[in-house]
Parts: structure tokens; sequence; C-alpha cells
RNA sequence: GCAGAGGUACCCGAGUGGUCAAAGGGGGCGGGCUCAAGUCCCGCUGCAGAAUGCUUCGCAGGUUCGAAUCCUGUCCUCUGCACCA
């Protein structure tokens, strides 16, 4: 037989199923479906340890689904629109066409080496017309629904990238792909309505099994809050000035108001008055910041009178109007209520000003609020208000309390407001879909018929370094158009949409990826989509962006009749980073390339030390898949993979675990040598083999269920390994046991490491695939649990002896050369038994055992009696630190006892192998009192640990 | 500042009231097989010790007969949001 060659087998392999099409899915009603899917890529060269982990994932459960029944839907593409393939065309002067076709075609070749099972027929490309024709198709259908706008408003610019960005896209006021910082420019803009399902994103996702933390940056991001809208009327003026507040409890505490220096009504307020010229310099200074600093960096508030006075509608008292720089206009009104007492930055803003302080909640029901020298911000019970009805209110009721007062004089009425924007969707870039639009002087905006779709993006194209701007603009072909509708001339929309738009709907594409007369069919989508994607698996990079606005479309779609489906991915995961050792200075907190590796900090000069950060090309701590996948094979990339951490965890790569798993591979293939080596006949340890298998098997499938993949790993390519070994070194296994061992086996190497499974399969003889197969769940026998405790028992023994020997031998002259067992005496496996039974009854050993014990006939013996009440003791109430041991047995152990396991005769049928273990040249086993009681050890017998002698 | 996830032996990492000195892996150490290398096998890897005791799961308290696990406080790391009214 050959040794393990993993190239040649994964190759074969690999081959047989392309041409079986076995990993084909079609729609089957009588199945139960799983779709599994991956983020998929984008296609900037070769795969990176990243997409590895992540597919590595994905395929282990798409083939563990496979195997246990079900019709799995398992699909990849690539989101090959975008600006890096725009950006590598400007440098070689070509198309990014080209380039992007040529990196689909090394990443397609990475993934088909690795393994991945994917039904290949449904591979898409985003950058594809046949795929970008039904992106236009959607926009229409938004279009006709009213979710699609084109207007003008401040818009994130992102200079190096030359192009805007979506509010999700702006990460700290810096571009999210390239970090550069971004500033606001007026735009006419495409934009998609995403704020009508603001409700509908934020409710659902109590229903959907997504990491906490996803669902939590959802929740923040969507920023839903619950609050009035107040009108406070201007003294001497017709106009009033509507202020938003989340704690329209605090309304008697108002003592001034605060508009954003922007806000339309101040220009009108102070015009012609002496506070026009400070107003002035204020808006100034606050148009040359970005709104983004003047959220975060103002430390120093600052504020301008504005000469005049509103009046609070519940109180009817004047308060003065200000400007302030820490008022922004974009959120809620860009007007606030100031309410020093139990705001900080109004709180601030008084002290600095001179203007009152009113505390109107007061932390302690029923008492003055503490005087502290700050605002009090928490909730609290309603004081000092004008109106005493509202005295003594709390919280939710004090506020609707407020708001109803309001509602009554149609002075405000309670309001919801959103952090989340609409999706600004149109770039000034090429490689993008371009939006179906064409501008016509007389009839405006007219959508591109249906039947004129695609608008594809032209290949004459030439891209040249140093080039800005979009090229569509002046590519007079594309631009000049007849309007469809009053047939003059026209001009098509230059603008592409941003490629999040590709990505919001490719996981409905796949169900149905070859249609071509709409983006998918309905019957298919919905089989496949029911109930969501079942696992999804990417990065958390995506916990906004990506992951918002698919949930969105799939929202829209539904709304358009496209599908039925509410909810794109019901369980999602998120795989940790791959990091590998970098140098690191400790003192400075900086990581550093890798080449400087134990040489000293730059910077301070101090030898660097070593930790572990994210795979990345700027530190040059990346390892190359394909180089690793050349050296071990992919198996053994993908266990290493799966087995370094569970899929959620960070793993750290390691070329030593590579390597030792790498030898795990060739020593599981090596157990195939056994079926030629061993002999026919049943062995003495057949059944064990087979209660664990079974045991494992069932571990191994809970495991795999839930997606914990390290622990089914650990059993399939480890425990089950070293079981066998163990089988065979304590007394020897039979063929039969040896193939119904090996055949389980394979099955569970499968998801993890198919290759070497499949060639496992063949080699034991089985004329059907594992890729074909299916498996049922797993069965326990009842004796397993018996069966598994006997033999754990004997193994703690040897244990304990091997300890116990070395101990042994240091208090004696010779060297030691027996071991005498003593196993329990008779009397301690009645106590046990009786423990047992009463413990099953519910038997209060604290307060009843000693009554118990003191009239039981074995309390009666006085050679005895301190013994048995000891023992009683150790059994029911236990020691300090660890209970009795009735309460400590496990089920396999009671079962032993309670059955008359016959203990001496077990350690008898394994003395030799006991000898061997620890080596000693023999062993006697008697239960204590049939034999001399040597060393004293009799009384240290229990049962299932007997006491232990050496001499 | 707010929110989320964490801190377990040399390292990674499981463990969420007692069967826990704490799975598994890596690394290290020892032994076996072998001419040798290892795609091999076995054992050790907190301290002491004839089976027990002590110390130990970031730190300090608390609840409990009993805490890695529960509670309170505190420090640190990572992630997200951030003078959002």
């Amino acid at each position: 037989m050959s040794g393990y060659n993993p190239e040649e087998i994964e190759l074969k392999w690999q081959q047989t199923w392309d041409e079986r099409d076995i990993f084909h899915s079609e729609v089957d009603e009588n199945r139960p479906k799983f779709y599994c899917l991956e983020m998929f890529p984008y296609p900037s060269g070769h795969m990176h340890m990243g997409h590895v982990r992540n597919y590595s994932i994905g395929d282990s459960m798409a083939r563990y689904r496979r195997l246990t029944g079900y019709n799995v839907l398992y699909p990849m593409g690539y989101d090959s629109f975008g600006m890096p393939a725009e950006n590598a065309a400007k440098k070689i002067g070509g198309h990014p066409h080209d380039v992007t076709w040529s990196n689909i075609e090394s990443i397609r070749g990475d993934l088909i080496r690795m393994g991945f099972s994917y039904d290949w027929r449904r591979e898409l490309a985003t950058s594809d017309s046949t795929y970008y024709h039904w992106n236009q198709w959607i926009f229409l259908k938004f279009y006709e629904m009213g979710l699609v706008e084109r207007r003008t408003a401040p818009t994130n610019w992102c200079d190096s990238c030359d192009t805007v960005l979506a509010n999700e896209q702006v990460k700290n006021n810096r571009c999210w792909r390239c970090n550069e910082e971004v500033r606001q420019k007026h735009f006419p803009s495409w934009w998609l309505k995403m704020t009508e399902y603001a409700d509908e994103l934020l409710d659902q996702l109590e229903h959907i099994e997504f990491p906490e933390n996803v669902k939590v940056m959802q929740k923040n991001w969507i920023g839903r809050s619950h609050g009035a809208e107040i009108n406070f009327s201007i003294v001497g003026e017709d106009s009033e000035i509507s202020v938003f507040t989340t704690r329209p409890d605090t309304i008697f505490g108002v003592t001034f108001l605060t508009l954003a220096p922007e806000h339309q009504l101040c220009e009108g307020l102070v015009n012609g008055t002496e506070f026009e010229s400070s107003f002035k310099e204020l808006a100034d200074e606050c148009s040359k910041v970005s709104e983004f600093d003047r959220i975060n960096m103002i430390r120093d508030k600052k504020g301008v009178f504005l000469g005049r006075y509103a009046l609070n509608p519940l109180t009817g008292k004047e308060v003065p109007i200000y400007a302030g720089n820490f008022v922004v206009a974009s959120y809620g009104t860009g007007a606030v209520m100031a309410v020093p007492g139990h705001d900080q930055r109004d709180h601030d803003f008084a002290k600095k000003y001179n203007l009152p302080i009113k505390q109107v909640l007061s932390e302690e029901e029923g008492k003055d609020p503490k005087v502290t020298g700050r605002a009090f911000e928490g909730l609290g019970w309603m004081i000092n208000s004008e109106k005493s009805e509202f005295d003594g209110l709390y919280g939710d009721d004090a506020k609707s309390a407020v708001i109803d007062a309001l509602e009554q004089i149609k002075m405000g009425q309670g309001t919801v407001q959103y952090r989340l924007k609409d999706w600004l969707l149109s770039r000034q870039r090429f490689w993008g879909t371009p939006i179906p639009i064409i501008h016509c002087e007389e009839c405006g905006q007219v959508p591109v018929p249906e039947n004129d779709l695609p608008v594809k993006l032209p290949l004459d194209v030439i891209f040249k370094e140093g080039q800005s701007g979009n090229p569509l603009d002046s590519h007079e072909e594309f631009v000049n158009t007849i309007c469809p509708k009053c047939g003059g001339w026209a001009r098509r929309e230059t603008d592409t949409m941003d490629t999040f738009y590709d990505s919001s709907w490719y996981f409905l594409r796949f169900t149905d990826a070859l249609n071509d007369s709409a983006p998918f069919n309905k019957l298919e989508a919905d089989y496949w989509m029911s109930g969501g994607v079942d696992l999804y698996i990417g990065g958390i990079e995506h916990a906004i962006m990506h992951l918002l606005y698919a949930r969105f479309f799939t929202k829209a779609l539904r709304d358009a009749g496209l599908n039925d489906v509410s909810e794109p991915f019901s369980r999602l995961v998120c795989q940790g980073m791959v990091n590998s050792p970098t140098p690191y200075c400790i003192d400075c907190n900086v990581e550093y390339h890798v080449d400087l590796e134990g040489k000293k900090c730059p910077v301070c000069d101090v030898i660097l030390n070593s930790r572990s950060a994210k795979m990345s090309k700027s530190l040059g701590n990346t390892v190359s898949p394909e180089i690793m996948i050349k050296k071990y094979g992919a198996d053994t990339v993908r266990l290493f993979i799966l087995f370094s951490a569970n899929p959620e965890a960070g793993m750290e790569w390691s070329d030593s675990a590579l390597e030792a798993n790498h030898r795990q591979m060739h020593q599981i293939f090596n157990c195939l040598e056994l079926i030629d080596s061993i002999s026919n006949d049943d062995g003495p340890m057949d059944n064990w083999l087979s209660a664990k298998r079974r045991f494992n098997f069932s571990k191994w499938q809970n495991a795999m269920n839930d997606v914990r993949i390290r622990e089914g790993v650990m059993i399939s390519h480890f425990d089950m390994l070293s079981d066998l070994q163990w089988a065979i070194r304590r007394g020897g296994i039979g063929r039969k046991a040896l193939l119904e061992h090996m055949k389980n086996w394979g099955e569970m190497l499968y998801p993890a490491t198919p290759h070497i499974a499949e060639e496992w399969n063949l080699r034991l003889g089985e004329d059907i695939l594992l890729a074909e197969s299916t498996i049922n769940d797993a069965v326990d026998n009842d004796d397993d649990i018996a069966t598994l405790a006997a033999e754990s028992t004997l193994r703690n023994l040897i244990d304990n002896a091997r300890n116990v020997k070395g101990l042994a031998q240091r208090h004696s002259e010779d060297p030691v050369t027996k071991l005498v067992i003593q196993t329990s005496p008779e009397w301690k496996i009645e106590l046990m038994l009786k423990a047992i039974e009463l413990h099953s009854q519910d038997f209060d050993f604290m307060r009843e055992g000693q009554a118990f014990i003191q009239s039981h006939s074995l309390f009666q013996d006085d050679s005895i009696r301190g013994e048995v009440m000891q023992y009683w003791r150790m059994l029911t109430i236990g020691s300090k630190k660890s209970r009795g041991r009735v309460f400590t047995l496990s089920e396999g152990e009671r079962i032993l006892v309670t059955s008359g396991f016959d203990e001496a005769e077990y350690i008898l049928g394994a003395a030799e192998f006991i000898s061997e273990s620890i080596d000693i040249q023999g062993v006697d086993v008697y239960a204590a009192g049939n034999g001399e009681d040597v060393a004293g050890k009799a009384r240290f017998a229990v049962p299932l640990q007997p006491g232990l002698a050496f001499h």
C-alpha cells in the first residue's frame, strides 16, 4: 500500500466529484433544504488565508449537511465591481474588465484546488452584464415603487476615491476603503429610501440568529429614539422654533434655547440688530469645521445670544435664544431646548454664560434634588413643575404626560427619530452598474425601458495613470442617446451604483443564477430562501454595511412581489481573524513589519517582542495558502484551520501546529494499513471500540449540528485515532470491529477533510462515494455506558498506579516489581448500593444520614465501626472541597456498581496489560480481606477505586 | 463617556456551582522502535506526598457546606458608537 500523497488523491477526487456533477442541486420539496453561503470575495488576485478560513468553515458545513440528508445549496461567485480594478487598470493602462477577469481566473483556481464543493453552474460575477442587467431591472422596480430619489444634498466626498460615499461607508470621518478624510460636498445624487424600512430593520433583529455584537451594532446604527418635537413661539414674531428632545420630562427646566448656527431662523432673528456681527462670526467659524469635528472635537462650547426670546409652551415663561457651536443642523430639528439642570452640555454652557440652572427631576422619590455642581442626566421623579399635576411622575410616565399636555394645546407631539439615513447610491466612477436613467430636457428623468436593458459599460475606454473623474462622462457613444418618451436627443446618467448594491441580493440570484428573463424565479427563491439562508459565514467588517443593505433589499424586493422572505439570513457566523506572529514594541505599542523580527525598535531602540496581529500585507506577516497547499495538501490546511479555533474565535497561524496537523493526517492515513494486518477473529476490545465509536459519533453530530466545528474535528481527527490505538494496544480488535470503526470514521473525516475521506472509503471497499452518501443519526446501545465506564475505571487505575509507583519506589530500597490491587470489600459495595438507593429517593443525608448509619447492622460490628462511619461520610457528605461520592458517580459508574460489576475479575483480565503499561513484573488482584493486606492499603479500597500497593 | 466581547497553566484554547489541578492541541522534557532520520509509539509537563494536603483560572471583596463558574467593586485588552439633544 502506498503512503499518503495528498496532491495525488486530492486532484483525483476533485475530478471525480466534478465529472459526476455531484454538487449540483435542484429544488426538491421532499427533502429539507440547507442554504449554506459565504460572503463572496472581491477578486483582488489570489485567495488569502481569510478566504481559506471562511470557505473551509462553509464547505465543511455544506458537506456535513449533505451527509445528513439535506438538499444543500452551496454556491460561489465574485463581487467583482469596484475601484481597485479601476485603479489597477489606470496603472497598467488596461481596462478594469480585463483586470477583473484575470483575477477571477486565479481565485477560481485556488477555490478548486481547496476542494470546495460549490455548485459551479451557479457561479456569477457581479461585473458581468448578465448580473448587472438585473441590478438595473431592480433599480427601475424600486423607482416605480417610489424608493428611488434624486436629490441634491450634502454628501460625503472622498478625494482619493474620487467619489461620494454612503453614510455607512464613513468611519471616523474617513473613507472605509482608503482611510482618506472625507469632506462635505453638495451634489445631485441618487438615493434609496432605506429609512422607510427603519422600523422593520430594527424590530426584526429580535428574531434572527445574529451574533449579539452584530445586532447591537445594527441597532445603534439605526438609532431609533423616541422623543418629542416641541414648539416654542418666538416673542414678537409669528414663527415658532421646533426642537427635538428625547427628554420631554425636563421641559420645566428649560432656561434657554440653542440653535445650530446654520438654522434657517438665525439670520432672520439677528438681521439688522446689534447681535448680528457676533452671530456672523460664530457662523463663519462653524462653517469652516466639518460636522464631524463639530460633534467630536469641540471641547470649548461657544454661543452667542441672538437678542430674542421664546415662550415655554407649558409655562409661558420667556427664555433667551442662543446659537451654539455644539448644536448640529442635521440631527433632529437643529434646535435644542437647553436644560442645564439635566444635561451636562447645557450645564457647561449655562455656567459659561451665566444662565440660570433649574433642577426639575429628583434622584430619589419624594426628596429634593441633590446639588452636585453637575447635571443629573438620569431618569428621575418630576419636581418643581410649574403645573403641580406633573410632580412625582417618573420616566416614561413623565415623558408621556408632558407629550399629552403639549398635544392638547397643539404645541408639540411625540415623535420617532432615526440615526439611519437614506442610502446614497450613486458613485462618480466607471467600474459599477450604470444607473439606467436618461436625462431629457423635455421630459426630465426617464427610466430606460425594460427591453433596452442592460445598459452596458463600454469596453472601448482607455484608462491612464493619473486620470481623474468618470470616463463615462466623456464617452460620447455612451452618453448621447434618444429619449424613450419623446424621441429627442438626451443624455444618459453617468453615475454608477455603489457596489454594495450588487451584493445586496446576490444570495437571491444564486437560487436561480442562470435565469435570463428575470432576476430569479420566485418559486426557486422561496424554496431555497425559506427561513433565510441557513448558514451565512463572513467577516464582522460587514456587520453594518452589507448586512444592513441586504436585509433592506430583501424586504423591498418582497414588497415588490419578487419573493416571500423578509429576512435574508437566519444564522450568521462571523469568523474570527487569522493572526500571525508580528514584531512588536511594548513601549511604543507599535507593530512592525516582519523584516524587523528579532531586531531593535526603530523608535526607542529596544529589542522587539512578538505578538499576534491580523495577517496583513503591510506587516508582511501573511502566509500564502498556495504554498501551504503545495507543501501539505488542501486537507491538512483545512484541518489546521478548522482545528485551531472554533469559527467565531480568532486563531493564530503556527507553522509548527500546521506540521503537527500534517503528521496527524499521515497517522490517520496509515491506519488503512491495519485492514491487511488485523486478524479475522474477534478481539477482546471489539465491544469497547464499538461503544466508544457510537459515543464519539453522537458527540460529533451534536457539535457539527451546532457549527462547533473545532469540537467536531477534535473527535473525528483526534479522538477516533487515539481510541483505535488504545483498543489495539489494550488487547486488540478483530477485523469486523475494525472495519465498522473505519467506515464510520471515514464519514466523520469527510466534512473537514473530504479528499482523504473519499480515498479512505474507496480503500475500505465501499462502492458509493461519501459525497453521495447519507448517514443515519447516531444511536447508542444500552450497555455502552457501562462498557465505557469499566474501561475508564481501568485507565484511571493505571494512571494512578503509575503515579503511586514512583512514590513507592522512593520509599523502597529495592526496585519495586510487584503490584497488589485490593478491590473494595463487600460491605463497602453494600453501603454504596444503599446510598445510591437513598439518593434516588432524595434522602437528606445531612440530617438523617447519621441516624441511618448508626442503626445499620454494619455499624454494630466493633472491628469496623470506625471505618464504616468514615466511609459513610465520604460516600454521602464528602469533604470540605468535594461532595459525597454518591453525588459524583457518573451514570456509567452507577450502572457498574448496581449491576454487580466484578471489579477484581475485570482488572485481572487486564493484568498483563497493566504490568506492561507501568513496567512491573506481576500483578495480584483480590478483594480486600481475601488476601494479605499489603502495606495496609485495604482501607483505601472503595468500589471502582481499589487500594494499590507496590513491593 | 456609553455599549458589546474578553482576561484560564510556557503558548493557543475548552470549561459557566461539587465528578476540576482544570479537556484537547502546540511547545518543552523523558522513554521505546530504529543503523539513522521520523509520515511511528508511550509517558511527564503547579508544589509536596504511598493515594493526601497545599497553592492556582486578571485583582479585591461577597454569597455558599463548597466558586474558574454566581454577585459587587476594580484594573487591563479588543470591537463598535460617540457632546445625537
